[in-house]
DNA sequence: CTAGGGTTAG
């Protein structure tokens, strides 16, 4: 029997039973008792707001949103609750649609939801339209509001709104200093961060732990690892490093700062970790170059069951990228498919850069093509990838599907494309795009744009206007455009510069060895002997070592390292046996050992191990044991790095040696097609000499089908006649070694020292493995 | 019957 008190007393029961149902997740029993009470109760908003509440925390978005359709009237306190339904399952939008739909007043409650939602899609327009209202309605004072507004401006990029708003704050707010913080640090402006971050100093027991996650972010920005460590004895003392949030942000921290076994110590100890923790610390350690710590550590998350994320997966990527390890990351990139994660942005990104570092800038095409959506990253990636892959056209080609596809060109966007213009000897563009359309798009060049500017102007041959233009833009301390410099004076055989110019970078006391070896290249070839013996005496006092090989090789899933005179590796003694057989096999055929190439004088005696223990040949010999027959052995080491740091890094013009060696390397771990892509990016001039690399290659292998097939490709359309071609592959048959030609072929390195010693020391480093290949 | 900010990628 209903009557008006029976009606109230079952409305405060429903109320409270709605109440623990949805604390409890019980939707069952919501539901139950709702279709009950349509029967039979007395509806008034009260009740109603209590039902969008309970469907709302059970995560039933949809059903809370009918009832709030079919109320007869509705208040702001049923719009905040459908809003906050809509918020915390991600519906922003949805979100904001609403308030076209209310039909009260906007109380502080949904205003601060409403312009928490604009800052969620990042909808200046909107939030300030709420502000506005905020500020007509007199609420905008209010803390809540208040905060929603600052922390608005500062996702929406509007910093200098977010200022005036938080000028406006007294007294210490942890909210309002922790959303500037991360407003500056995402808009990268680290001078606003280290201001608020100043002001939350003196206020260390007002923190609250979003306030340490923010401030180690900061730390970590700005690699400040004194105030880093400062805020993690804090944090110590209020326990919380136990804390996922800012443990993961500690161990953030620690690896931006180089920092990688505290970053490990802080994971270790955490309680609880999560997708993000472990993301945080597989982050250090590739940040740090411990790509294999990292790939370990992908599996021991697997192993605790753990799912990855699109960005576990990004990061074991870029570990993959880091070792050029194409196997492993062609399988993550499969598993980042299978789970769905291949989709995101970050992945997608993640894949090229690894396609891309590990020399398949076809496959980066493949990713970039298929991808959903991409960003400047993606483009970036595209262009400095074909520019890297020597395919100077294609990336200028990328840069204008850049342009009219609307994406602005960043910072590093105009260091692909300089370095791509240097590439083609495009002056006039190169100038145009560092002097006009860098200031268009509001990109100040930096050293990196100078320096291929100095690349490009060496490159056209116009090696005195590239010494203007260090001197001119201030770059004048910076040992890379001078080094692209020198390399070009000893290419274009302008000594007289030359000399001038290591005098210059003498001065700057260079603290690496490939620096030193070019300075003494050059006064060895002005005969300048006094000059050489200063440039050992600086690098000694320097200290500069060279620095020890690094080979490494993937057998089944396990990628092994190996460094020059390595003798811990568990099958040390099957791989030495196996070294000394092919030393053997290699010697009946003629070998002549040959040493490795290094400034420092090695002791007669120890001649015959160095050449045992080279990293590379260790690491043939344990792929050769592990290895079925006939399948492709990938071997990569420290060459590849070095080579495209010259190249790209330091903007080195290489010699035809450079490109020999690296080709002939290729070529010999069973990478021919990596090799037909580099000798296509040799430039002119050296062309004919480096593309006998690649075909002496073919004729060590006996493969004249695709040396004839490379001969003809390469000089296709080009000055010389098919016959011309063929005959010129076929004169190489006749030559014992590709080499024989020339005395210059000498590595630099070493040139002024053979010259002195007349020693058995060539560049031939590569021949043992073709032979061993051929062998095998 | 109602509310805010945070960690991982390039």
């Amino acid at each position: 029997m209903a009557s008006p008190c029976g009606a109230v007393l079952r409305r405060h029961a429903a109320v409270a039973v709605l109440r623990a149902a949805a604390a409890a997740g019980d939707l069952s029993k919501g539901k139950a008792l709702h279709a009950r009470l349509i029967t039979c109760a007395h509806f008034d908003i009260v009740l109603h707001n209590n039902l969008i509440s309970f469907y709302a925390k059970c995560g039933q978005v949809g059903l809370a949103r009918k009832v709030f359709d079919a109320m007869p009237f509705r208040n702001a306190v049923s719009g905040n609750l459908l809003m906050s339904g809509y918020a915390s399952s991600g519906r922003h939008k949805d979100s904001l649609a609403l308030l076209r739909f209310f039909d009260f007043v906007l109380n502080e409650y949904v205003l601060s939801a409403a312009v928490a939602a604009s800052a969620h899609v990042r909808s200046y327009d909107v939030g300030r339209q709420c502000h506005g209202y905020a500020v007509k309605a007199g609420i905008a004072e209010q803390p809540y509001v208040q905060n929603a507004v600052l922390h608005m401006y500062c996702q929406c990029a509007h910093m200098e709104d977010a200022v005036k708003v938080f000028d406006n704050i007294s007294g210490f707010d942890a909210f309002a200093f922790n959303s500037m913080v991360n407003g500056f640090l995402d808009r990268g402006q680290l001078d606003g961060s280290v201001r608020i971050v100043g002001g939350m100093i003196g206020e260390v027991e007002n923190w609250d732990e979003v306030s340490y996650v923010a401030v180690l972010g900061h730390c970590a920005s700005m690699k400040d690892l004194v105030l880093g460590g400062q805020v993690h004895a804090q944090a110590l003392k209020r326990r919380l490093e136990l804390n996922v949030f800012v443990g993961s942000a500690l161990v953030d921290m620690y690896g931006k700062c180089d920092r990688a076994r505290d970053a490990q110590y802080v994971f270790d100890v955490l309680p609880e970790k999560n997708v993000v923790s472990w993301t945080a610390v597989m982050t250090a350690y590739t940040q740090n170059e411990l790509y294999e710590d990292a790939l370990q550590l992908f599996l021991d998350m697997e192993m605790e069951g753990v799912p990855a994320n699109e960005f576990t997966y990004a990061v074991v990527l870029n570990s993959c990228a880091g070792l050029a390890a194409l196997r492993n990351g062609n399988a993550l990139g499969a598993c980042a498919l299978k789970t769905g994660h291949w989709t995101h942005l970050v992945v997608g990104n993640a894949l090229m850069n690894m396609y891309s570092k590990s020399g398949s800038i076809e496959d980066a095409w493949r990713v970039f093509v298929s991808m959903p959506l991409c960003d400047v990253v993606s483009w970036n990636l595209i262009i400095t990838g074909y520019a890297h892959h020597g395919l100077a056209r294609e990336a200028m080609e990328a840069f204008h599907c850049m342009l009219s596809a609307g994406e602005v060109p960043s910072y590093v966007t105009f260091i692909g494309v300089l370095s791509a213009c240097a590439q083609l000897g495009l002056v006039d563009e190169g100038f145009y795009y560092l002097n006009t359309m860098m200031k268009e798009v509001g990109v100040t060049p930096g050293k990196e744009h100078y320096t291929c500017m100095v690349g490009l102007l060496c490159r056209a041959g116009r090696l005195d206007e590239a010494e203007q233009f260090i001197v001119n833009n201030c770059i004048g301390t910076d040992v890379v455009a001078w080094r692209s410099l020198l390399s070009s004076c000893q290419v274009y055989r302008n000594y007289g510069l030359g000399h001038r110019v290591a005098e210059q970078i003498l001065q700057l006391k260079p603290n690496d060895i490939g620096t030193y070896v070019l300075l003494s290249n050059m006064y060895a070839k002005v005969n300048r002997w006094d000059g050489v013996v200063k440039v050992r005496k600086q690098m000694r006092e320097r200290g500069v070592r060279k620095e020890p090989g690094v080979s490494w090789t993937q057998v089944g899933s396990v990628v092994h390292v190996f460094t020059s005179e390595d003798k811990v590796h568990p099958q040390m003694d099957q791989i030495t046996v196996k070294l000394e057989e092919l030393i053997d096999q290699i010697k009946a055929i003629g070998y002549v050992p040959n040493f490795a190439v290094v400034l420092h004088d090695i002791e007669d005696e120890q001649k015959e191990e160095h050449l045992m223990y080279h990293s590379e040949k260790l690491a043939l010999a344990f792929s050769l044991i592990h290895t079925p027959k006939g399948e492709t052995i990938r071997l990569l080491d420290d060459c590849k790095k070095y080579f495209e740091q010259m190249r790209t890094m330091y903007k080195l013009k290489l010699t035809f040696t450079h490109y020999w060696c690296m080709a002939n390397l290729y070529g010999s771990v069973g990478l021919p097609e990596e090799a037909e892509g580099l000798l296509r990016s040799v430039p002119e001039d050296l062309k004919s000499r480096a593309l006998g690399g690649l075909l002496g290659l073919c004729r060590f292998r006996g493969e004249w089908g695709t040396g004839e097939q490379i001969a003809l490709r390469s000089f296709g359309g080009e000055s010389k006649g098919p016959s011309m071609q063929i005959q010129y592959f076929n004169g190489l048959l006749n030559d014992r070694l590709i080499l024989g030609n020339s005395e210059k072929e000498k590595t630099d390195d070493e040139e002024s020292e053979t010259r002195n010693k007349k020693s058995e020391y060539t560049d031939e480093q590569s021949k043992p493995y073709e032979a061993c290949l051929a062998f095998c």
